[in-house]
DNA sequence: GGTTTAAGTATCCTGAAAACTACCGGTAGT
DNA sequence: ACTACCGGTAGTTTTCAGGATACTTAAACC
């Protein structure tokens, strides 16, 4: 699938700031890229979010393939969350986008 | 500026995209990308945009040193918002949420 | 038998973002 | 004289993501 006209180009930014915008996506997909975590290790890092929150930005990333659950154990219940195979391709596009944001902080707050 | 934690990386990707997120900054900085544009050029291509909406979010982004405000002429008013030289390196951050945007899609809905 | 831990659900509520509506001053066209 | 265009401003209203609070199930420790 290739991009042929401007606002197609556009349309896919914009889904793409979808994904990754909003207060919470984007941090738990970095806190991701590192190694699986817990669902309490996420609410710990991710600091203020609550579960009902947590819950449901999880169950998003789920279903567009960003994200896997899974069952270590039951009984104390432990769920493991990780990156998928082409979740693991966000890394690459946050890498540019910590990149992109302290040139920013330099041009606008000075060195 | 250098990065030394990982909570300074997470931070600088929730300023990034608390500037490029929302509902239509990154679409506007997506269409100042090849050329400037006039008020309405921008209001008529970003769809059902308000005007009140369309203001506010360009004097953000003049704020932050993004975008420059020039007119042209008055009498018949003629206002031109473009890049700034440094709003011009976000066009690579662009290029490469397309990018991912594109795999993405073919991720998830196949090809 | 009371508390703790883990991973959530269910319900209601708030605050900020965005939409809606109306208006402005000046100009050009019919 | 009337209408439309241009680049907005002002005030109000709606929407909905995210927050607050309470509850759950099942085992395990004290």
């Amino acid at each position: 699938m290739e991009i042929k006209t401007k606002q197609q180009g556009i349309k896919v930014v914009a889904d793409v700031l979808d994904i990754v915008g909003g207060k919470w996506r984007g941090q738990i997909l970095a806190h991701l890229c590192d190694d699986p975590k817990r669902f309490n290790e996420l609410k710990t890092v991710l600091n203020r979010i609550t579960s009902s929150t947590l819950t449901k930005e999880l169950r998003y990333l789920e279903d567009i393939k960003m994200v896997e659950r899974k069952i270590i154990q039951d009984t104390p219940m432990i769920v493991e969350y990780r990156l998928t195979d082409h979740g693991m391709s966000i890394k690459d596009l946050i890498y540019h986008i910590v990149e992109w944001g302290l040139k920013h902080r330099n041009t606008v707050f000075g060195k």
